[in-house]
DNA sequence: TGTTAGTTATTAACTAATCAGTAAGGTAAA
DNA sequence: TTTACCTTACTGATTAGTTAATAACTAACA
């Protein structure tokens, strides 16, 4: 009965295998035999494909963050009015379409094991540098001059970061309180681009 | 040179320690040895004073939480200006004064303990509905409605924790631009309840 | 066509290190 | 002399990672 699989589908299986493990358990509490359990694979083929533990979790970040850097790329294109795009952005964080619900536990652990890994923490300011620059880029479109756009999108990204946090993991507000906060702050970006689009 | 501390100091010692510890290994390689060499005690001292890690663990957290909210309410403490007691709420959160600034990168683990752990997870929630309450209450005495009041802390607070994060782990602006994302933010606070206070 | 040689995927069984927690006893202050 | 504090020395469980063997497929060749 072996090699049931191919080699790709096990090599994923373990990473979504990680990330399940990790969203439900933490990252504390992870080891190669709750995700070999949860793979339904042995500790060895973990290490076959992956070599460390720690080689693993990196590559399951960067599962992460290419799917929703994809998502959110998907939800640009084709939308010709920039406040339109942010809000695309936006809403594709809190959704997260190729992720499971699970896997969107995984932000902060991601966060924690940048603050004490290097290739992690460069995987983050790397996706969130793109993040602000596009929105940048989206808001002097708008109308916006440079810096105040800058600025702009660095609330807007905070913003995004903390609702969802809030919403996810701490949740002292109602799950609908948090879509009319966004939706106030979008009517007023839309107020106050308003008039001066190129 | 048995018995050198008093009971407290090695109690708080082993919590500093843990706390330090944390923040720079990350809560996966948190172990009773790593805590006990920082602590200079030896690891039966920690099941002494905590019984398990994980009460430890927990205990810790008690200790971030009561500092920064001991700061918050100095802050608060006679602020006439509603809009300036937000303000240095906010600022509080940013600067910490109690704790050290290894201790800041604890929030993120924060979260996800609280991911996985019920009871630190109340210990979060009861903190973040408190900032909230409070905002609202601010806001509400500066003349804004309750209910765009409720929605403008809901905004506010996950604001100071999008912020505090990419200040924190993520940097990827220069750190004056989130004092300057700030005090935009608190001059249009200022711009929209202006004429309206009570 | 069937044999074989080689590659890839996978495992059971192991190891050495490390882990959280315990037991028993020592020390100093009250 | 009791009590609170703290240690050394241990334990059994668990850990990440290794090894040696093998199953399953691939392609070259006879």
């Amino acid at each position: 009965m072996k090699n049931k699989r191919v080699a790709n589908d096990t090599y994923q299986e373990i990473i979504n295998s990680t990330l399940s493990a990790m969203a439900e358990d933490g990252i504390a509490n992870l080891t190669t035999k709750s995700i070999s359990k949860r793979a339904d694979v042995s500790t060895a083929s973990i290490h076959y494909f992956f070599a460390t533990k720690d080689n693993l979790i990196y590559n399951s970040f960067v599962f992460v963050i290419k799917s929703i850097r994809l998502d959110m790329l998907t939800a640009r294109k084709g939308q010709a009015d920039p406040i339109k795009r942010i809000k695309g952005a936006m809403e594709t964080h809190f959704s997260a379409m190729h992720l499971s619900d699970e896997a969107a536990y995984i932000w902060p652990q991601l966060w924690v094991h940048a603050g004490c890994d290097e290739r992690t923490a460069k995987l983050v300011r790397v996706f969130g540098a793109r993040m602000i620059s596009n929105f940048t880029y989206d808001l002097c479109e708008a109308g916006m001059g440079r810096r105040e756009a800058r600025l702009t999108a660095i609330e807007l990204r905070a913003l995004v970061v903390g609702l969802w946090l809030e919403k996810k993991v701490t949740k002292y507000a109602a799950p609908q309180e948090y879509r009319e906060v966004l939706d106030s702050v979008f009517s007023r970006l839309v107020e106050q681009t308003k008039g001066n689009r190129k």
